[in-house]
DNA sequence: TTGTAGGCGTTATCAA
DNA sequence: TTGATAACGCCTACAA
């Protein structure tokens, strides 16, 4: 079957990054059976025929007349190979096309190169553009280092998450964890800190346990923010939320009711509501507020998505955002400039965050020292139509 | 370092999907080196101390006093071992929590178990709904099959493009490819077909090669829609589509073209345009189609996002869409249900079709014979308030 | 129907 | 500074 190998052509390989989707349930595969006229059985195992082996190390290590030993030193960087030898490996690996089987590296080193990030959602169709951000930016950090990003889903609280994280952390099927959407308790934390795996989180909980990662500040923005639709004479302001246990939602509310009260305005609890951070809970809050006797003038989103679900419903209701009602979101995705009209939001740089926290915890799970171990993050504000000007 | 360990907990493991990424260029890791009191230098190695072993096909043979072969061929369903064998391992497999270990397997079987598909834009922060659902319908079925989705981004017909496929293809990195936005004359099929590595395709292209994948027949429901158009009284229709090399693009401006002629009306090639499927391409496209004397009364986009632009862009010039001017879709991405007014739209199931490609693929690798080797899908129309009514 | 043994490609240990 | 060798966990040809 194998043919004299022609050598794969010399190519630059640049870092790349790729999403993959993996199961993590046992695998039960189907039996396939092949029926050979004679009457025996066969098992049918592998269609692929491609045209060539892959390079491995030994193909490098014989091409050089040296061991795979030290070819396989050369190539991670280790100190105790000649100058020389390294870089002529070096070479001559990227000649031949070679790439270090990553199974078998696994395999060896007992770690999974991998880290892992669960979505805060019901399924895994995370139509949310951040998301999307905070995965890429994860992902690309993870590339950097040659590791793998696992993504799945699962609803905040459920027993699916549970589930899902104690099986990738007791099954070894990633070498770390980033978390976001932290709840005021949350189990998570407590779990990792347990059993000891390297994790990072977008926003802190109130438990009592060391924090590494990153925290968006919403207070000033939302302060001004706030300060801003007051001075354009909005008293009756209403505030769409999330969960009540969510670190976001207790920030972003608290920044909420101080931006009230330094204007000396008392919170009514009638126009404040919560929503589930989807457009569609956005839409429903909204229409409630919006039947109420005293209607709001203005309705601060807890995030952009609730805000395009809240400007749908206010636009149904035959009201020109911007004009009759104000309304805001908050992250900045990259739809809230292509609302009608355009969304006044604080936005946060998702794609860095989540960058820089796959950094944090790469630097983590490799022990090196992390130079910040808490970063703040101050959203800026964007002026849009969504707030009329 | 191995304390007497406790067996992990009884646990259901449901099926799951994760996104995972990973970087396919060399791995030159830095160094890592600790300078002991001593004076001598050691290599760091790995920080993580679990506190458990990971449980190994040798642990449940063990635990059984029955062989690791026996235990392996009754985990992947083998015609022959004993039935009450095979029961007794699996439950026994699943009470001490073991899960095969990938690379192990992957090392040994020599297929990657993985699928790969290459989101044909310049960043891999894919703020397209299409793309989130379409990964995940992927990502979904790979998993059933305990398959990994490999997911990377390129610029259609770029360099970076083909060498990620020849990288992806020659190192085997995935075991089948996944294709999406067919060009005309694709070289990617051609590339496919000569490696014989196994692929389907959204949409088939003008190459002369088998097709096997899904295609979704806007025909149908294009000619409804302009037939639509046409009966509420509009005769200067604009069209927005995409790069002429696309076969969407072929067929939906095709379609276009026949709606027109079917009411006897004469298309007018300054209202038809080109934009490259973004918000931004189509608000730019809609602007200049505003900007003339004989502004059209509708625009008819090649996709959601491009008509969410060409929606902003008529908001931005004064005009109320689905009363001054009308603007339809294609694709049904969430996002067209909110915004204002809402999209009409040619919906299509993206998860559905997803999900079925990767079944084919799947199919493909494993030699089972595919039920359907293509398969059309008729995109549903849905009225909005953007075409009035 | 079950067990034995060899090897997938890599890295780590130890000796040279 | 280098090389021989033994695992890592799994699958499978072959023998029993």
């Amino acid at each position: 079957m194998l043919l004299d190998k022609e050598l794969p052509k010399i190519r630059t390989l640049p870092s790349c990054t790729c999403l993959s989707i993996l199961s993590i349930s046992a695998a039960f595969k189907p039996l396939i059976e092949f029926y050979i006229p004679g009457g025996s059985i066969k098992y049918y195992q592998n269609v692929l025929d491609y045209n060539d082996r892959m390079v491995t190390i030994r193909d490098v290590a014989k091409k050089m007349n040296i061991s795979i030993t030290t070819v396989s030193r050369a190539m991670d960087g280790y100190a105790d190979v000649a100058r020389d030898t390294r870089e002529l490996v070096i070479r001559t690996a990227h000649e031949m096309g070679y790439t270090p089987n990553r199974a078998a590296r696994q395999l060896r080193r007992q770690r999974a190169e991998t880290i892992g990030y669960i979505l805060p959602t019901e399924k895994p169709q995370f139509t949310d553009a951040f998301h999307s951000e905070f995965i890429a930016g994860l992902g690309d950090m993870a590339a950097e280092s040659n590791f793998d990003l696992l993504v799945s889903a699962a609803a905040p609280e459920s027993v699916a998450e549970q589930s899902l994280y104690e099986r990738w952390v007791q099954g070894r099927k990633v070498d770390g964890i980033v978390l976001n959407r932290i709840r005021l308790h949350d189990w998570r934390i407590q779990y990792l800190s347990e059993q000891k795996i390297p994790f990072v989180s977008l926003e802190r909980s109130l438990l009592p346990v060391e924090f590494i990662g990153i925290e968006a500040d919403a207070n000033q923005g939302f302060l001004e923010l706030m300060a801003y639709l007051i001075h354009q004479g909005h008293r009756r302001i209403a505030y769409i939320g999330a969960a009540p246990q969510l670190k976001i939602e207790m920030d972003r509310y608290n920044s909420y009711l101080a931006g009230l009260k330094a204007a000396g305005i008392l919170p009514d609890p009638v126009i404040i509501t919560h929503a589930n951070l989807t457009p569609e809970g956005g839409y429903l809050a909204a229409e409630r507020l919006l039947r109420l006797e005293n209607v709001p003038t203005a309705m601060v989103c807890v995030n952009d998505l609730t805000a395009i679900g809240a400007m749908h419903a206010a636009n149904e209701s035959g009201l020109q955002v911007g004009r009759d009602i104000v309304i805001t979101g908050f992250d900045g995705i990259s739809d809230s400039a292509h609302t009608q009209p355009p969304l006044t939001t604080l936005d946060q740089p998702v794609y860095k965050i989540a960058h820089q926290l796959a950094g944090m915890l790469l630097a983590l799970i490799n022990g090196q020292p992390l130079v910040e171990q808490q970063v703040k993050i101050e959203p800026k504000l964007i002026f849009r139509k969504s707030t009329g000007g």
